[in-house]
DNA sequence: ATTATTTTTTAGATTAACCTAAAATTTTTA
DNA sequence: TAAAAATTTTAGGTTAATCTAAAAAATAAT
Protein backbone atom coordinates (compact mmCIF):
# COMPACT_ATOMS: atom_id res chain seq x y z
CA UNK A 1 0.00 0.00 0.00
CA UNK A 2 1.20 3.39 -1.01
CA UNK A 3 1.13 6.18 1.68
CA UNK A 4 -1.16 9.42 1.84
CA UNK A 5 1.74 11.25 0.54
CA UNK A 6 2.87 8.74 -1.99
CA UNK A 7 -0.42 9.23 -3.43
CA UNK A 8 0.10 12.80 -3.72
CA UNK A 9 3.24 12.91 -6.03
CA UNK A 10 1.49 10.63 -8.00
CA UNK A 11 -1.87 12.46 -8.28
CA UNK A 12 0.41 15.87 -8.98
CA UNK A 13 2.88 14.05 -11.25
CA UNK A 14 -0.32 12.94 -13.43
CA UNK A 15 -2.01 15.91 -13.24
CA UNK A 16 1.17 18.00 -14.59
CA UNK A 17 1.52 15.15 -17.64
CA UNK A 18 -2.19 15.66 -18.65
CA UNK A 19 -1.30 19.46 -19.64
CA UNK A 20 2.49 19.21 -20.60
CA UNK A 21 2.60 15.58 -22.17
CA UNK A 22 6.05 14.17 -21.67
CA UNK A 23 8.34 14.28 -19.08
CA UNK A 24 7.38 16.03 -15.66
CA UNK A 25 10.12 18.14 -13.87
CA UNK A 26 11.28 18.13 -10.37
CA UNK A 27 10.42 21.94 -10.06
CA UNK A 28 7.07 21.44 -11.56
CA UNK A 29 6.10 18.95 -8.84
CA UNK A 30 7.80 20.89 -6.21
CA UNK A 31 5.97 23.54 -6.98
CA UNK A 32 2.65 21.33 -7.31
CA UNK A 33 2.78 19.70 -3.53
CA UNK A 34 4.03 23.04 -1.78
CA UNK A 35 7.05 21.13 -0.98
CA UNK A 36 11.38 21.59 -1.58
CA UNK A 37 13.01 20.09 -4.68
CA UNK A 38 15.32 18.46 -2.69
CA UNK A 39 12.59 16.64 -0.58
CA UNK A 40 10.64 15.99 -4.26
CA UNK A 41 14.14 14.23 -5.27
CA UNK A 42 14.00 11.54 -2.08
CA UNK A 43 10.48 11.10 -3.20
CA UNK A 44 10.65 10.29 -6.68
CA UNK A 45 13.65 7.94 -5.58
CA UNK A 46 11.32 5.75 -3.75
CA UNK A 47 8.40 6.01 -6.34
CA UNK A 48 10.85 4.85 -8.68
CA UNK A 49 11.61 1.60 -6.53
CA UNK A 50 8.35 1.16 -5.65
CA UNK A 51 7.88 0.87 -9.93
CA UNK A 52 5.64 3.83 -10.08
CA UNK A 53 7.67 6.01 -11.73
CA UNK A 54 9.92 6.33 -14.60
CA UNK A 55 12.69 8.26 -13.35
CA UNK A 56 16.23 9.79 -14.96
CA UNK A 57 18.19 12.19 -12.87
CA UNK A 58 18.17 15.22 -14.10
CA UNK A 59 15.75 14.30 -16.97
CA UNK A 60 12.29 14.44 -14.92
CA UNK A 61 9.65 11.26 -14.66
CA UNK A 62 6.78 10.17 -15.91
CA UNK A 63 4.27 7.64 -14.86
CA UNK A 64 4.93 3.53 -15.07
CA UNK A 65 1.52 1.72 -15.96
CA UNK A 66 0.83 0.94 -12.35
CA UNK A 67 1.33 4.68 -11.14
CA UNK A 68 -1.13 5.76 -13.54
CA UNK A 69 -3.39 3.62 -12.63
CA UNK A 70 -2.85 4.61 -8.89
CA UNK A 71 -3.39 8.04 -9.50
CA UNK A 72 -6.77 8.04 -11.47
CA UNK A 73 -7.81 5.48 -8.94
CA UNK A 74 -7.43 8.49 -6.48
CA UNK A 75 -8.90 10.84 -8.94
CA UNK A 76 -12.16 8.43 -9.49
CA UNK A 77 -12.62 8.70 -5.34
CA UNK A 78 -11.91 12.36 -5.08
CA UNK A 79 -14.40 13.13 -7.70
CA UNK A 80 -17.02 10.63 -6.42
CA UNK A 81 -16.73 11.93 -3.15
CA UNK A 82 -17.19 15.60 -4.19
CA UNK A 83 -20.42 14.38 -6.15
CA UNK A 84 -21.39 13.14 -2.45
CA UNK A 85 -20.80 16.23 -0.95
CA UNK A 86 -22.57 18.19 -3.07
CA UNK A 87 -25.74 16.46 -4.23
CA UNK A 88 -25.97 14.26 -0.92
CA UNK A 89 -25.01 16.72 1.54
CA UNK A 90 -25.94 20.17 0.07
CA UNK A 91 -22.13 21.73 0.08
CA UNK A 92 -21.44 24.27 -2.65
CA UNK A 93 -19.39 22.84 -5.50
CA UNK A 94 -16.76 26.15 -3.89
CA UNK A 95 -16.74 24.23 -0.62
CA UNK A 96 -15.93 20.57 -1.65
CA UNK A 97 -11.83 20.40 -2.89
CA UNK A 98 -10.26 20.51 0.66
CA UNK A 99 -12.57 17.68 1.82
CA UNK A 100 -12.49 15.41 -1.33
CA UNK A 101 -8.65 15.67 -0.78
CA UNK A 102 -8.83 13.99 2.29
CA UNK A 103 -11.30 11.29 1.90
CA UNK A 104 -9.74 10.63 -1.17
CA UNK A 105 -7.16 8.97 0.77
CA UNK A 106 -9.58 6.73 2.58
CA UNK A 107 -8.95 3.16 1.72
CA UNK A 108 -11.43 0.68 0.54
CA UNK A 109 -12.21 -0.53 -3.05
CA UNK A 110 -15.71 -2.12 -1.52
CA UNK A 111 -16.59 1.62 -0.19
CA UNK A 112 -16.03 3.46 -3.45
CA UNK A 113 -17.66 1.04 -5.74
CA UNK A 114 -20.78 1.22 -2.81
CA UNK A 115 -20.64 5.04 -3.08
CA UNK A 116 -20.88 5.54 -7.07
CA UNK A 117 -23.69 3.24 -7.17
CA UNK A 118 -25.43 4.97 -4.11
CA UNK A 119 -24.73 8.24 -6.25
CA UNK A 120 -26.17 6.50 -9.56
CA UNK A 121 -23.19 6.34 -11.38
CA UNK A 122 -22.22 9.72 -12.38
CA UNK A 123 -20.07 10.64 -14.89
CA UNK A 124 -18.87 14.27 -13.95
CA UNK A 125 -18.00 15.67 -10.90
CA UNK A 126 -19.39 19.20 -9.50
CA UNK A 127 -17.08 21.04 -11.46
CA UNK A 128 -17.63 19.14 -14.91
CA UNK A 129 -15.01 16.79 -14.79
CA UNK A 130 -15.60 13.17 -15.73
CA UNK A 131 -15.20 10.56 -13.13
CA UNK A 132 -13.17 7.73 -14.94
CA UNK A 133 -14.70 3.93 -14.76
CA UNK A 134 -13.42 1.57 -12.33
CA UNK A 135 -11.33 0.21 -14.82
CA UNK A 136 -9.67 3.57 -14.96
CA UNK A 137 -11.66 4.45 -18.28
CA UNK A 138 -12.31 8.25 -19.03
CA UNK A 139 -15.05 8.96 -21.03
CA UNK A 140 -14.10 11.44 -24.00
CA UNK A 141 -15.22 15.26 -23.34
CA UNK A 142 -14.89 17.62 -25.65
CA UNK A 143 -14.71 21.12 -23.76
CA UNK A 144 -13.36 23.74 -25.19
CA UNK A 145 -12.32 27.15 -23.30
CA UNK A 146 -14.35 29.77 -23.28
CA UNK A 147 -11.85 32.18 -24.55
CA UNK A 148 -11.57 30.18 -27.63
CA UNK A 149 -15.12 30.51 -28.97
CA UNK A 150 -15.48 32.66 -32.10
CA UNK A 151 -17.23 36.03 -31.62
CA UNK A 152 -21.06 35.47 -32.36
CA UNK A 153 -20.83 31.48 -31.15
CA UNK A 154 -22.41 30.07 -28.03
CA UNK A 155 -22.19 27.38 -26.00
CA UNK A 156 -23.02 25.32 -23.07
CA UNK A 157 -20.82 26.16 -19.58
CA UNK A 158 -19.93 22.53 -18.82
CA UNK A 159 -16.55 23.02 -16.82
CA UNK A 160 -13.59 24.16 -15.14
CA UNK A 161 -10.27 24.17 -15.06
CA UNK A 162 -9.54 25.73 -11.60
CA UNK A 163 -10.91 24.12 -8.46
CA UNK A 164 -9.98 26.75 -5.89
CA UNK A 165 -12.40 28.23 -3.92
CA UNK A 166 -11.85 31.75 -5.09
CA UNK A 167 -12.17 31.31 -8.89
CA UNK A 168 -15.61 28.93 -7.88
CA UNK A 169 -16.91 31.54 -5.82
CA UNK A 170 -16.67 34.36 -8.10
CA UNK A 171 -18.18 32.42 -10.94
CA UNK A 172 -21.28 32.30 -8.75
CA UNK A 173 -21.45 36.11 -8.42
CA UNK A 174 -21.14 36.18 -12.00
CA UNK A 175 -23.77 33.63 -12.39
CA UNK A 176 -21.58 31.64 -14.47
CA UNK A 177 -22.97 28.32 -13.28
CA UNK A 178 -22.47 24.88 -14.98
CA UNK A 179 -25.65 24.25 -17.82
CA UNK A 180 -25.63 28.15 -18.34
CA UNK A 181 -25.24 28.54 -22.20
CA UNK A 182 -23.87 32.05 -22.97
CA UNK A 183 -23.04 33.81 -26.51
CA UNK A 184 -19.44 35.01 -26.88
CA UNK A 185 -20.27 39.05 -28.14
CA UNK A 186 -16.46 40.67 -28.13
CA UNK A 187 -12.64 40.11 -27.54
CA UNK A 188 -10.76 42.41 -26.90
CA UNK A 189 -6.87 41.62 -28.11
CA UNK A 190 -5.40 43.96 -25.84
CA UNK A 191 -5.89 41.94 -22.91
CA UNK A 192 -7.46 38.99 -23.98
CA UNK A 193 -10.63 39.34 -22.03
CA UNK A 194 -13.97 39.52 -23.58
CA UNK A 195 -17.80 40.07 -22.85
CA UNK A 196 -20.29 37.10 -22.97
CA UNK A 197 -24.22 37.34 -22.92
CA UNK A 198 -26.72 35.22 -20.92
CA UNK A 199 -29.80 33.82 -22.03
CA UNK A 200 -31.60 36.39 -20.14
CA UNK A 201 -29.61 39.09 -22.06
CA UNK A 202 -27.35 40.03 -19.19
CA UNK A 203 -23.62 40.87 -20.18
CA UNK A 204 -20.80 39.42 -18.65
CA UNK A 205 -17.02 41.35 -18.62
CA UNK A 206 -14.84 38.08 -17.76
CA UNK A 207 -11.02 38.93 -17.72
CA UNK A 208 -8.61 36.33 -20.28
CA UNK A 209 -7.62 34.34 -16.96
CA UNK A 210 -11.46 34.28 -16.32
CA UNK A 211 -12.54 32.84 -19.28
CA UNK A 212 -9.61 30.31 -19.98
CA UNK A 213 -10.61 28.26 -16.71
CA UNK A 214 -14.18 27.98 -18.07
CA UNK A 215 -14.85 24.93 -20.37
CA UNK A 216 -18.14 25.25 -22.82
CA UNK A 217 -19.53 22.54 -25.08
CA UNK A 218 -21.11 22.78 -28.37
CA UNK B 1 -4.93 20.29 15.65
CA UNK B 2 -4.18 16.81 16.36
CA UNK B 3 -2.18 14.05 14.34
CA UNK B 4 -4.34 11.40 13.39
CA UNK B 5 -2.11 9.00 16.02
CA UNK B 6 -2.99 11.54 18.85
CA UNK B 7 -6.49 11.31 18.30
CA UNK B 8 -5.97 7.27 18.30
CA UNK B 9 -4.53 7.72 21.77
CA UNK B 10 -7.39 9.55 22.96
CA UNK B 11 -10.14 7.36 21.89
CA UNK B 12 -7.53 4.50 23.60
CA UNK B 13 -7.61 6.42 26.76
CA UNK B 14 -11.42 7.12 26.42
CA UNK B 15 -12.27 3.63 25.78
CA UNK B 16 -10.24 2.39 28.77
CA UNK B 17 -11.65 4.94 31.55
CA UNK B 18 -14.96 4.16 30.36
CA UNK B 19 -14.72 0.54 31.12
CA UNK B 20 -12.36 1.52 34.72
CA UNK B 21 -12.90 4.23 35.77
CA UNK B 22 -10.25 6.75 36.97
CA UNK B 23 -6.59 6.50 35.77
CA UNK B 24 -5.54 4.32 32.76
CA UNK B 25 -2.35 2.72 32.89
CA UNK B 26 0.13 2.66 30.12
CA UNK B 27 0.13 -1.11 29.68
CA UNK B 28 -3.74 -1.04 29.06
CA UNK B 29 -2.90 1.93 26.43
CA UNK B 30 -0.01 -0.17 24.99
CA UNK B 31 -2.36 -2.90 24.39
CA UNK B 32 -5.05 -1.25 22.98
CA UNK B 33 -3.51 1.13 20.35
CA UNK B 34 -0.82 -2.33 19.73
CA UNK B 35 1.92 -0.21 20.23
CA UNK B 36 5.57 -0.71 22.97
CA UNK B 37 4.70 0.52 26.17
CA UNK B 38 7.76 2.79 25.86
CA UNK B 39 6.39 4.21 23.02
CA UNK B 40 3.28 4.79 24.47
CA UNK B 41 5.22 7.02 27.61
CA UNK B 42 6.41 9.33 24.47
CA UNK B 43 3.27 9.98 23.78
CA UNK B 44 1.69 10.31 27.14
CA UNK B 45 4.17 13.39 27.68
CA UNK B 46 3.20 14.98 24.45
CA UNK B 47 -0.39 14.73 24.75
CA UNK B 48 0.33 16.29 28.59
CA UNK B 49 2.46 18.75 27.04
CA UNK B 50 -0.96 19.82 24.73
CA UNK B 51 -3.06 19.57 28.25
CA UNK B 52 -5.18 17.06 26.71
CA UNK B 53 -4.59 14.72 29.47
CA UNK B 54 -3.80 14.64 33.25
CA UNK B 55 -0.04 12.46 33.46
CA UNK B 56 1.79 11.83 36.21
CA UNK B 57 4.81 9.51 35.85
CA UNK B 58 4.29 5.88 37.02
CA UNK B 59 0.55 6.69 38.22
CA UNK B 60 -1.21 6.52 35.04
CA UNK B 61 -3.32 9.38 32.63
CA UNK B 62 -6.93 10.71 32.59
CA UNK B 63 -8.47 12.96 30.04
CA UNK B 64 -8.48 16.43 30.89
CA UNK B 65 -11.92 18.46 29.26
CA UNK B 66 -10.78 18.99 26.33
CA UNK B 67 -9.09 15.91 25.92
CA UNK B 68 -12.22 14.18 26.70
CA UNK B 69 -14.50 16.55 24.21
CA UNK B 70 -11.84 15.13 21.71
CA UNK B 71 -11.81 11.60 21.97
CA UNK B 72 -16.06 12.04 22.10
CA UNK B 73 -15.76 13.76 18.49
CA UNK B 74 -14.22 11.35 17.19
CA UNK B 75 -16.41 8.38 18.67
CA UNK B 76 -19.55 11.01 16.79
CA UNK B 77 -17.71 10.80 13.76
CA UNK B 78 -17.37 7.30 13.93
CA UNK B 79 -20.26 6.58 14.86
CA UNK B 80 -22.19 8.24 12.54
CA UNK B 81 -20.29 7.41 9.56
CA UNK B 82 -20.81 3.44 10.82
CA UNK B 83 -24.55 4.39 10.01
CA UNK B 84 -23.84 6.42 6.68
CA UNK B 85 -22.02 2.71 5.70
CA UNK B 86 -25.08 0.39 7.01
CA UNK B 87 -28.29 2.08 6.68
CA UNK B 88 -27.15 4.47 2.90
CA UNK B 89 -24.32 2.14 1.26
CA UNK B 90 -25.74 -1.38 2.46
CA UNK B 91 -22.88 -2.43 4.20
CA UNK B 92 -23.62 -5.09 7.12
CA UNK B 93 -22.78 -4.22 10.79
CA UNK B 94 -19.70 -6.74 10.66
CA UNK B 95 -17.95 -4.51 8.00
CA UNK B 96 -17.78 -1.04 8.94
CA UNK B 97 -15.49 -0.38 11.86
CA UNK B 98 -12.70 -0.45 9.80
CA UNK B 99 -13.31 1.51 7.49
CA UNK B 100 -14.90 3.86 10.13
CA UNK B 101 -11.82 4.05 11.78
CA UNK B 102 -10.45 5.38 8.96
CA UNK B 103 -12.78 7.84 8.02
CA UNK B 104 -13.46 8.91 12.05
CA UNK B 105 -10.05 11.46 10.94
CA UNK B 106 -11.73 13.47 8.37
CA UNK B 107 -11.21 16.87 9.69
CA UNK B 108 -14.64 19.01 8.95
CA UNK B 109 -17.16 19.84 11.17
CA UNK B 110 -19.62 21.10 8.72
CA UNK B 111 -19.19 17.74 6.79
CA UNK B 112 -19.99 16.09 10.35
CA UNK B 113 -23.01 18.50 10.76
CA UNK B 114 -24.26 18.15 7.43
CA UNK B 115 -23.53 14.06 7.32
CA UNK B 116 -25.65 14.28 10.43
CA UNK B 117 -28.53 15.92 9.07
CA UNK B 118 -28.37 13.55 6.18
CA UNK B 119 -28.78 10.51 8.12
CA UNK B 120 -31.66 11.80 9.74
CA UNK B 121 -29.82 12.53 13.64
CA UNK B 122 -29.66 8.67 14.31
CA UNK B 123 -29.54 8.28 17.86
CA UNK B 124 -27.60 5.12 17.88
CA UNK B 125 -25.17 3.18 15.58
CA UNK B 126 -25.23 -0.06 14.10
CA UNK B 127 -24.42 -1.98 16.55
CA UNK B 128 -26.92 -0.15 19.38
CA UNK B 129 -24.06 2.51 20.41
CA UNK B 130 -25.17 6.12 21.27
CA UNK B 131 -24.26 9.00 18.81
CA UNK B 132 -23.18 11.80 21.13
CA UNK B 133 -24.89 15.01 20.09
CA UNK B 134 -23.04 17.78 18.58
CA UNK B 135 -21.94 19.35 22.23
CA UNK B 136 -20.43 16.00 23.33
CA UNK B 137 -23.55 14.77 25.58
CA UNK B 138 -24.75 10.94 25.37
CA UNK B 139 -27.76 10.41 25.68
CA UNK B 140 -28.85 7.51 28.41
CA UNK B 141 -28.77 4.08 27.16
CA UNK B 142 -30.07 1.21 29.62
CA UNK B 143 -28.34 -1.52 28.89
CA UNK B 144 -27.70 -4.73 30.54
CA UNK B 145 -25.53 -7.36 29.47
CA UNK B 146 -27.77 -10.36 28.57
CA UNK B 147 -25.65 -12.51 30.44
CA UNK B 148 -27.22 -10.75 33.45
CA UNK B 149 -30.78 -11.85 33.03
CA UNK B 150 -32.58 -14.10 35.33
CA UNK B 151 -34.05 -17.21 34.49
CA UNK B 152 -36.78 -16.90 32.69
CA UNK B 153 -36.24 -13.10 31.88
CA UNK B 154 -36.55 -11.32 28.60
CA UNK B 155 -35.20 -8.59 26.75
CA UNK B 156 -34.51 -7.06 23.35
CA UNK B 157 -31.29 -7.21 21.80
CA UNK B 158 -29.96 -3.45 21.77
CA UNK B 159 -26.40 -3.69 21.39
CA UNK B 160 -23.00 -5.30 21.55
CA UNK B 161 -19.56 -4.48 23.16
CA UNK B 162 -17.12 -6.01 20.82
CA UNK B 163 -17.08 -4.92 17.38
CA UNK B 164 -14.94 -7.18 15.92
CA UNK B 165 -16.34 -8.44 12.36
CA UNK B 166 -16.09 -12.50 13.76
CA UNK B 167 -17.81 -11.76 16.54
CA UNK B 168 -20.56 -9.42 14.81
CA UNK B 169 -20.65 -12.51 11.81
CA UNK B 170 -21.09 -15.58 14.47
CA UNK B 171 -24.31 -13.05 15.97
CA UNK B 172 -25.77 -13.35 12.41
CA UNK B 173 -24.93 -16.75 11.92
CA UNK B 174 -27.56 -17.57 15.36
CA UNK B 175 -29.64 -14.59 14.12
CA UNK B 176 -28.96 -12.70 17.22
CA UNK B 177 -29.27 -9.46 15.44
CA UNK B 178 -30.16 -5.67 16.64
CA UNK B 179 -34.39 -5.90 17.67
CA UNK B 180 -34.48 -9.44 18.35
CA UNK B 181 -36.57 -10.27 21.83
CA UNK B 182 -35.23 -13.59 23.17
CA UNK B 183 -35.79 -15.22 26.81
CA UNK B 184 -33.04 -16.57 29.22
CA UNK B 185 -34.15 -20.23 29.30
CA UNK B 186 -31.44 -21.89 31.63
CA UNK B 187 -27.99 -20.72 32.91
CA UNK B 188 -25.43 -23.32 33.43
CA UNK B 189 -23.47 -22.28 36.68
CA UNK B 190 -20.16 -24.33 35.92
CA UNK B 191 -19.39 -22.39 32.56
CA UNK B 192 -21.32 -19.56 32.80
CA UNK B 193 -23.11 -20.70 29.41
CA UNK B 194 -26.40 -19.92 29.07
CA UNK B 195 -29.53 -21.00 26.20
CA UNK B 196 -31.62 -18.35 25.27
CA UNK B 197 -35.24 -18.96 23.17
CA UNK B 198 -36.06 -16.74 20.50
CA UNK B 199 -39.89 -15.27 19.31
CA UNK B 200 -39.64 -18.31 17.07
CA UNK B 201 -39.68 -20.73 19.75
CA UNK B 202 -35.88 -21.49 18.09
CA UNK B 203 -33.11 -22.21 21.25
CA UNK B 204 -30.08 -21.44 21.11
CA UNK B 205 -26.83 -22.05 22.99
CA UNK B 206 -24.49 -19.38 23.94
CA UNK B 207 -20.82 -19.19 25.56
CA UNK B 208 -20.24 -16.89 28.91
CA UNK B 209 -18.15 -14.61 26.74
CA UNK B 210 -20.86 -14.11 23.81
CA UNK B 211 -23.57 -13.76 26.13
CA UNK B 212 -21.27 -11.00 28.02
CA UNK B 213 -20.77 -9.25 24.77
CA UNK B 214 -24.87 -8.70 23.95
CA UNK B 215 -26.51 -6.08 25.13
CA UNK B 216 -30.61 -6.15 25.83
CA UNK B 217 -32.71 -3.26 27.06
CA UNK B 218 -36.62 -4.48 29.01
C1' DA C 1 32.28 27.76 -27.11
C1' DT C 2 32.86 29.48 -22.77
C1' DT C 3 30.66 31.59 -19.04
C1' DA C 4 26.54 32.46 -16.37
C1' DT C 5 22.20 30.91 -14.80
C1' DT C 6 18.90 27.68 -13.62
C1' DT C 7 17.67 23.14 -12.30
C1' DT C 8 18.49 19.08 -9.91
C1' DT C 9 20.86 16.24 -6.77
C1' DT C 10 23.70 15.10 -2.67
C1' DA C 11 24.96 15.74 2.12
C1' DG C 12 23.73 16.42 6.56
C1' DA C 13 19.88 17.74 9.99
C1' DT C 14 15.20 17.75 12.07
C1' DT C 15 10.59 15.94 13.72
C1' DA C 16 7.02 12.45 14.67
C1' DA C 17 6.23 7.96 15.79
C1' DC C 18 8.01 3.97 16.52
C1' DC C 19 11.55 0.31 18.38
C1' DT C 20 14.92 -2.54 21.91
C1' DA C 21 17.54 -2.83 25.99
C1' DA C 22 18.46 -1.23 30.37
C1' DA C 23 17.36 1.48 34.49
C1' DA C 24 13.99 3.19 37.82
C1' DT C 25 9.84 2.69 40.32
C1' DT C 26 5.90 0.37 42.06
C1' DT C 27 3.55 -3.73 43.38
C1' DT C 28 3.42 -8.36 44.92
C1' DT C 29 4.92 -12.17 47.50
C1' DA C 30 7.20 -14.85 50.61
C1' DT D 1 9.57 -5.88 55.36
C1' DA D 2 12.91 -7.35 52.23
C1' DA D 3 13.40 -9.79 47.93
C1' DA D 4 11.14 -10.94 43.51
C1' DA D 5 8.21 -9.65 39.85
C1' DA D 6 5.84 -6.53 37.12
C1' DT D 7 5.31 -1.99 35.32
C1' DT D 8 6.98 2.20 33.62
C1' DT D 9 10.43 5.27 32.14
C1' DT D 10 14.92 6.62 30.13
C1' DA D 11 18.52 6.16 26.73
C1' DG D 12 19.80 5.53 22.32
C1' DG D 13 18.37 4.11 17.48
C1' DT D 14 15.37 3.70 13.10
C1' DT D 15 12.27 5.26 9.28
C1' DA D 16 9.44 8.52 6.53
C1' DA D 17 9.07 12.95 5.13
C1' DT D 18 10.66 17.11 5.42
C1' DC D 19 14.36 21.02 5.51
C1' DT D 20 18.90 24.13 4.23
C1' DA D 21 23.23 24.60 2.10
C1' DA D 22 26.41 23.14 -1.16
C1' DA D 23 27.79 20.44 -5.28
C1' DA D 24 26.76 18.65 -9.89
C1' DA D 25 24.50 18.77 -14.26
C1' DA D 26 21.83 20.89 -17.82
C1' DT D 27 20.36 24.99 -20.18
C1' DA D 28 20.78 29.70 -21.70
C1' DA D 29 23.44 33.78 -22.92
C1' DT D 30 27.12 36.36 -24.43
Amino acid sequence: MNSFTEENYLKAIYKLSERTAGMVSTNAISEEVSTRAASVTDMLKKLAEKGLINYVKYQGVSLTAEGRATAIDIIRKHRLWEVFLVNKLGFGWDEVHDIAEELEHINSGKLIDRLDEFLGFPQLDPHGDPIPTRSGKFRQHDFIKLSKLEAGESGVISGVSDHSSTFLIYLERLSMVLGKRVTLLERNEYDGSVVVEGSGGEKIYLSKEVSGNILVTN
